[in-house]
DNA sequence: TTGTACGCGTTATCAA
DNA sequence: TTGATAACGCGTACAA
């Protein structure tokens, strides 16, 4: 027994003590191994709550060489989107016994280095990133120290298992709809800081411009367009342009959410005046008036899936690293419909 | 030196040797001693770069007797309001260098339990409590242990530090306001599962009915109302009375959004035939339409002070528990104005 | 200023 | 079926 800061430390020593046995016995008792007499685990039993006995967690994990625990990183919690992702890892992650840290990166290269450095401390178990700040050669040798999982982000050059959607695609699908909706001219909203995501989603976006013979403005590519206020910006900076686009390609149900509302609050009619597009179908995509059409991605799963994949690299159960691709698909609701001209 | 599972361990005893010192010498150049000298940090540095030697954290832990991790319970991260606390939360704990355990109880006593065991078992340092699932008496002999606070939610039993707004006021104002609009025949949407937040929004609520001599109906009250869709099921609810009423008070701008959007598909006008107030000011209280008349809550400011008081309780800078008191404020926005009656 | 020796609390191995 | 012993990797009291 033991004191540290007034609160008592009982150890594996002290109930063995009392239920006149070896720590070892008890340790065996505790972890259900075979081989012990019924007798010997009611003692145990006993003396373990006689004590209020709990093994500590530190010393498990020094010895037993892990420690049962993800670090998941990502920008932002508080954009849905990465809320409902982590939700997806959650479930997987509980249903296997393992713990979550928060890695906030608030896209900083930085921070996402730093989280990274908890593999080579033996913090985490494993990593699963959701963005990706920096370059892949640098991210690259913190594979050595441990699985590390992309998901949702895309790259071709890491030698990983990676969980994504065909960003490209989306891309492309999302500004296909609005042209043969009848729009012609058409600014995207790219979501992350230079991420591969938004590269993808926007060279989809360029090869539904290029294919219907229409063309681009510098202008009408806004960057670092993440959340709701952004949004809004995107819709003041509109309004202030001589030459307008009449639709918005958006990286997110939020940054459509916030177009819409000033946009509307600037006297352009929605979708008359500009259509919009948003991305997630998250519940905001019903909220807004008119209705958000979005491009669904299966969030949930993403994050669930990549949890899986990174339980499968504990087990050795993957001979090399898995690329999972999942669907992507488009909700048409009432935000991108007969534009005026 | 040593291998598991084909990757290699480097030890502290390794740098040692490779510097031609002892471990304790590179324990103190590591941790930034006093008394060693320069010449001896410098072969330490060469011999870490060398030999990419990263301290083992669980090692740490079980030395120094903490593992600077906080576990913050809450429901469910998908709901933004504990998004946007945990945000609050997490920016004061990375100021501190403190890692946060994700802990959603889904509203399940069971799961609360289990991550108040955390403290036991010595895997957190200390708990943030955003939700109450249990009795108090059950959660009390965990705080024995270590560091509990409650924030978010009250409870007058608990002799521990708490922050938290005066929710009973919440439930008054926000009625009061429909009442003074106009409205007489109020609808209460409880947030979680009997918990006691929502049960004091309840008695502020029914404080302003009974002020102003109206009268509240068994069936106006709906229970485990708690996001946008449950919001939806309310609406279709209301549709269905023969005793309809003409607003509702909620308690989350999620579920407020829900009623707004079923509502009118279900032919109501709001705020004519149906007066909505909710809860939080979130960004989707500007998105509905009518935009949504509110109560802010300071929600990062809650879960910022919250850590901090728990990092105050590790530097033992707290004479007793403490009780911060958060303000609310009323948001007049468009949802709440006008009845036809 | 540096090194030796020990303890943090647990569990696996080996011998009985 | 049980117990003694060692090792997980680190930091620090003590001695030098």
């Amino acid at each position: 027994m033991n004191k540290t800061g007034g609160r008592e430390i009982v150890k594996i020593s002290d109930v063995a003590k009392m239920a006149g046995l070896s720590p070892a016995t008890v340790s065996r008792v505790l972890n259900n191994h075979p081989y012990v007499s019924e007798d010997k685990k009611k003692r145990v039993a006993e003396a373990v709550k006689k004590l209020n006995y709990f093994p500590n967690s530190s010393a498990q994990k020094l010895r037993g060489q892990k420690v049962d625990t993800i670090a998941v990183c990502m920008p932002l919690l508080t954009n849905p989107f990465f809320a409902y992702l982590l939700e997806g890892i959650d479930q997987a992650a509980t249903d296997a016994g393992l713990q979550l840290l928060v890695c906030q990166t608030r896209y900083e290269k930085k921070k996402e280095l730093y989280y990274l450095n908890l593999l080579k401390s033996k913090q985490v178990d494993g990593i699963i990133l959701a963005s990706i700040e920096n370059q892949w050669e640098d991210i690259e040798e913190y594979t050595k120290h441990g699985p590390v999982i992309l998901c949702n982000e895309h790259c071709r050059a890491a030698n990983v298992s990676q969980v994504y959607l065909d960003q490209v695609y989306g891309g492309y699908l999302g500004t296909r709809y609005l042209i043969e909706s009848g729009y012609n001219r058409i600014a995207y909203c790219r979501g992350e800081y230079a991420s591969g995501l938004s590269l993808e989603r926007e060279r989809g976006y360029r090869l539904a411009i290029e294919e219907y013979g229409l063309s681009s403005r510098e202008e009408w590519v806004f960057r670092n367009s993440t959340d709701f206020q952004s949004g809004k910006q995107v819709a003041r900076n509109i309004a202030n342009m001589k030459d307008k686009p009449n639709a918005v390609f958006t990286g997110s149900d939020q940054v459509a959410a916030g177009i819409i509302v000033e946009a509307k609050r600037l006297g352009f009619r929605v979708p008359e005046d500009l259509g919009v597009i948003g991305f997630d179908d998250q519940p905001v995509a019903e909220v807004t008036v008119p209705s958000l059409t979005t491009i669904r991605q299966p969030v949930q799963e993403i994050g669930k899936t990549a949890m899986e994949l990174l339980i499968k690299e504990f087990n050795d159960e993957l001979e090399q690293p898995k690329l999972v691709t999942l669907p992507l698909q488009l909700i048409e609701r009432a935000s991108a419909k007969q534009p005026t001209n």
